[in-house]
RNA sequence: GGUGAGGUGGCUGAGUGGUCGAAAGCAGCGCUUUGCUAAAGCGCCGUAGUCCAAAAGGCUACCGAGGGUUCGAAUCCCUCCCUCACCGCCA
């Protein structure tokens, strides 16, 4: 969330930045600063009676001490509840108000985020390799309906629309990928495994901004008191929670394969062909824990950590930046990395790199001791590393032979233990 | 699931109704001393909110969370969360 002070004392700032995400946070500007300034002369107030009456309680207790008479005090500081009783309440009422809109509040855009409304408006930053030329390419349904690799049909029979059953060679293909990315980037990439907990309490979803925003799209549990996490970020990144770290302790570097669990609820039809956008699917994440002066420098790096998955797979991909009217509720700064599918003649994001500055920290909590001794919130990254149905279509539609096998790319042979999936 | 013991500052840990924002130790910062490494002595050292134009400073809150009792709560009571131990059940 954002830091109320700035708010306050820079509202024509920040309501500028966030009208380049379109949409009409400026009213609630103005909502949040009006209860501020209730919520402040509340509290002013109600200080005032404390300061009295913990005066008036001292002097009761000295009179006591010396054995003498203190009645009138104590009523007068009886008086002082009932007043402080009301004030309280208004306070309190006051402080949840300007939480709660707080929390609805989205992130300032980065100062030199792209203007843009929506998708059709990010600029690609680069692209790696080039487009194969695959006369006739099929996509991956037929493929993987031919080779047995997963079936829909039978999936929708277990869980409904929207879930993946692999099996056979695509099941096995699923479970290479995922050590293939958890290698790459604990042993190249310096990231420290961690396999958290696909189920997390209220409070996490609150860190990492999925709630209360976004509610009807998580799988919650319990009476919505836990939730099935919707990426591994909501549980890595809530690792640290109201927690103070020290600076030489940073950055913590963290990669979790985990599955993630979405509604994708308002999303039917869109991008759902095959395995594209599905209710529950694997993903590795990349989290990152670090100060305010290096996370842009991390989150470049992140980025490319990400994108080396393409590249030694061999895939076609680009990147693009979030123009500000796309960017995600809590980001400042996202690149989408999107690999090339043939079979869709499309663009399928496959990552998604976000630094969050110290939105998401300041909802959680999360602090560090700096070297002055002063405490600041961290700043909180986050990229998929990457996201493997997609992955896996890519691969599948890319490295499709014309005689209907699929040849993998030489990397993959150590994890899958083939160079081919044939019939 | 049952029973019991607990949750105090960055960490360890004392404190069972008023003078406790909280002893002591560790860590950290500053100074002094000794020829280095190191050690010793002294001092400083929680967080948040709020008042003031700001600094200085003041005030308030915070001892797991939320309620309650009381003139007054870290301390007593209730509910919840969490940790530990033992028992039961179980992959």
């Amino acid at each position: 969330m954002l830091d109320i002070r700035l708010v306050r004392e820079q509202p024509d700032f920040v309501k500028e930045r966030l009208a380049t995400r379109g949409g009409d946070d400026a009213s609630k500007i103005d909502e949040l600063l009006r209860i501020d300034r209730e919520r402040r002369k509340t509290e002013t107030a109600l200080q005032t009676l404390q300061a009295e009456r913990k005066k008036l309680s001292k002097e009761i207790g000295a009179l006591r001490g010396k054995g003498e008479a203190s009645a009138g005090l104590e009523d007068r500081v009886r008086a002082i509840g009932d007043e402080f009783n009301a004030l309280n309440e208004q306070a309190t009422a006051a402080e949840n108000q300007q939480r709660e809109l707080l929390l609805q509040i989205p992130n300032l855009p980065h100062a030199k985020a792209p203007i843009g409304r929506d998708a059709s408006e990010n600029p690609t930053v680069r692209e790696w390799g080039e487009k194969p030329t695959l006369a006739g390419a099929r996509d991956h349904v037929a493929l993987g309906e031919s080779l047995k690799l997963f079936d829909l049909d039978r999936a929708a029979k277990l869980s409904g629309s929207g879930f993946i059953c692999f099996t056979g060679a695509g099941a096995r293909l699923e479970r290479a990928l995922i050590n293939f990315l958890l290698e790459l980037h604990t042993r190249e990439h310096g990231y420290t495994e961690m396999s958290p907990p696909f189920l997390v309490r209220r409070e996490c979803m609150v860190g990492t901004t999925q709630l209360p925003k976004f509610e009807d799209d998580m799988y919650g549990l319990a009476g919505n008191e836990m939730f099935l996490a919707p990426t591994a970020e909501v549980p890595v990144t809530n690792f640290y929670r109201e927690e103070l770290l020290h600076v030489d302790a940073l950055p913590k570097k963290f990669a979790a394969y985990t599955p993630c669990f979405r509604r994708e609820a308002g999303s039917a039809g869109r991008e759902t062909r095959g395995i594209i956008r599905v209710h529950q699917f694997d993903k590795v994440e990349l989290v990152k824990v670090t100060t305010p002066e290096t996370s842009y420098a991390e989150h470049e790096a992140l980025t490319h950590d990400a994108e080396r998955v393409l590249q030694l797979l061999g895939l076609h991909y680009r990147v693009v930046e979030l123009c500000t009217g796309d960017v995600t509720f809590g980001s400042a700064k996202t690149y989408d990395i999107e690999v090339w599918a043939p079979g869709q003649k499309a663009y399928l994001e496959v990552s998604s790199c976000s630094n969050f500055e110290d939105f998401q920290a300041r909802r959680m909590n999360l602090r560090f001791k700096d070297a002055e001794g002063k405490n600041r919130f961290c700043h909180t990254l986050n990229g998929s590393g990457v996201a493997l149905p997609r992955l896996f279509v890519a691969l599948i539609e890319t490295y499709q032979q014309t005689d209907g096998s699929i040849r993998l790319p030489e990397i993959l042979l150590p994890y899958f233990g083939a160079a081919e999936i044939s019939f």
